[in-house]
RNA sequence: GUCCCCUUCGUCUAGAGGCCUAGGACUCCAGGUUUUCAUCCUGGCAACGGGGGUUCGAAACCCCCAGGGGACGCCA
């Protein structure tokens, strides 16, 4: 039986690059009659939120993926989400520490710090040095007593060399050497990533793990945690890594990364998957229109060609397109365009912002044009007006970003508050402080009020505007960012 | 720095030793259809990273180099 899993961590919104391995993982699976699980890796406790869960969900949903097992379905290997199967991994810990292939390690921050560096500077890999694998019971018992911090770090050969199989690539080798003696249990009791991957991934019975590029290295770790337990590995596949138009690791910096933000800009959930297909993958034939249902049917692991593609929203837009005109009738093109952009729930919050300000209906499509654009139609000119200079409104526009990017609340008061609240601080007048906003979000010096239009807009399209008003005031060089990123620090 | 992965037009890709004078698509340019624009159609620009092998024959197989990317966390 052929199961596969994609297992994102709740922190944050939820990437393009998730959904692509949902996708080659939701192909693999139903082309062979098999299950797609989703798992949720909320082992960080400092920035996993049950909020980003729920968007992911959301996320996945829309773009029409649809789960066996997972946290909201349910399903005979549960619970799906990590934070709830504590106690099996504390077992497993156990059981590795009793084998003597796990030890405790006390260890301070400070010295693993400087023992990396040192490291690194005699030109190696950094790597634990194993101190605390030479603890004898005793000690390791007087330091528990005493009441020590500990972790729980697993043992890695010092000599040798690992070999894993990728489906995609052949053997792979890497040296133990190489392999860091990874810590499997944190301080907190939780279990790491590679702990909880390996225990779940063998008790939920995956056979096939299609994962990112990125965790090539750490397959040694879990190989060796497989063997440690007697457990067979499943199959590893790695996919390449999606990359901004400058070659590097896809990021939302560079390059709008939240599957919301393309749902917000109107693209089509089918026309986004449809694209994530062609990237890596082709369909034999060489249609590049095709939908879920076609790529399950013609889906081939062997044809993922292993470069990694630069996501082109051209080419998305373009390909967007085709979906709207060549698949959508009249009907089908009214029904999602009426419930993507003034739906009844919309109207709703809109009308609020808008309804003293008009006296005719025929008053509102300019006043609210801007709640259905994309990036509005801004010059650098559009910013120009006496009491503040560009660099001035540069600031604004990038310390506003950087809130914006903060986990903050998104309701009209949280973002009044926490605007406001930095204009105070940057000792700017609010009428001056919002000026640029404005022209940011809406394209235009005068708009509906500010902060209820955000919350509408949503935080993709607000941020995604506050980024493109910095493309068009020139930029911002990294130089500039580093001091501004100082300057914001010491605001807050 | 160390290790790992990758390498066909600017971008996404086809290519499983002869069908390759390297095909398709996006972008861009030119022309046509259309009251405008868009769509649509036709055409054009544009690539096998470099060097060695193996072979009668290499974009494809092997080796070296270079370039790009990733990983080196009590993040995933």
């Amino acid at each position: 039986m052929v199961r596969t899993r994609v297992a994102p961590s709740p922190t944050g919104d939820p990437h393009v690059g998730t959904a692509y391995m949902a996708l080659f993982s939701y192909c693999y699976a139903k082309q062979h009659g098999g299950q797609f699980i989703l798992r949720i890796e909320d082992t960080d406790t400092a920035r996993s939120t049950a909020k980003s869960e729920q968007i992911i969900i959301d996320s996945l949903h829309w773009l029409g993926l649809q789960w066996d097992e997972g946290p909201d379905c349910g399903g005979q290997k549960g619970p799906y989400r990590q934070s709830e199967r504590l106690p099996v991994y504390r077992k497993y810990a156990e059981q590795l520490l009793t084998d003597g292939h796990a030890f405790h390690c006390f260890c301070s921050a400070e010295r693993l710090q400087q023992m990396r560096s040192e490291q690194r500077q005699a030109g190696q890999t950094a790597r634990y040095d194993g101190l605390c694998a030479g603890l004898s019971e005793q000690q390791v018992a007087e330091r528990n007593k005493a009441g020590d911090d500990f972790v729980i770090r697993m043992k890695v050969p010092s000599e040798g060399i690992c070999t894993v199989q990728d489906t995609l690539r052949g053997s792979i080798e890497i040296e133990y050497a190489q392999i860091d003696m990874q810590v499997l249990v944190k301080a907190d009791g939780f279990p790491t990533y590679h702990l909880a991957v390996v225990v779940d991934d063998h008790l939920m019975e995956i056979s096939h793990i299609i994962r990112g590029e990125e965790w090539i290295n750490s397959a040694p770790k879990h190989q060796l945690l497989y063997d440690y337990f007697g457990w067979q590995m499943p199959e590893l596949i790695h996919m390449p890594l999606l990359r901004n138009p400058d070659k590097s690791k896809l990021s939302k910096r560079k390059n709008p990364t939240s599957i919301s933000f393309y749902k917000d800009m109107g693209y089509l959930p089918e026309a986004l998957l449809n694209y994530l297909g062609m990237l890596g993958w082709s369909m034999p034939g060489g249609e590049e229109r095709f939908s879920l249902a076609e790529m399950i049917d013609q889906f081939d692991i062997n044809r993922i060609s292993l470069g990694a593609p630069v996501f082109d929203v051209t080419k998305l837009k373009w390909l967007n397109g085709r979906w709207l005109r060549e698949v959508l009738d009249e009907e089908g093109f009214a029904a999602r365009l009426s419930d993507w952009a003034y739906n009844r729930d919309k109207l709703k919050q809109i009308i609020p912002l808008v309804k003293e300000r008009v006296d005719v209906f025929s008053d509102l499509g300019k006043m609210i044009s801007f709640f259905v654009e994309g990036m509005p139609d801004i010059n650098p000119e559009d910013f120009e007006y006496k009491g503040a200079s560009s660099d001035q409104q540069v600031r604004v526009l990038q310390f506003s970003l950087w809130l914006m990017e903060s986990d903050l609340d998104w309701d009209s008061q949280a973002l009044q508050q926490a605007l406001v609240g930095l204009a105070e601080r940057m000792d700017i007048r609010i009428r001056d402080f919002l000026k640029p906003l404005f022209i940011a979000i809406s394209g235009k010096p005068v708009s509906p009020p500010l902060f209820d239009s955000l919350v509408v807009l949503g935080p993709e399209i607000s941020r995604g505007r506050l980024r493109h008003a910095l493309g068009i005031l020139g930029g911002v060089s990294k130089k500039k960012l580093k001091k501004l990123d100082a300057e914001f620090r010491s605001l807050s």
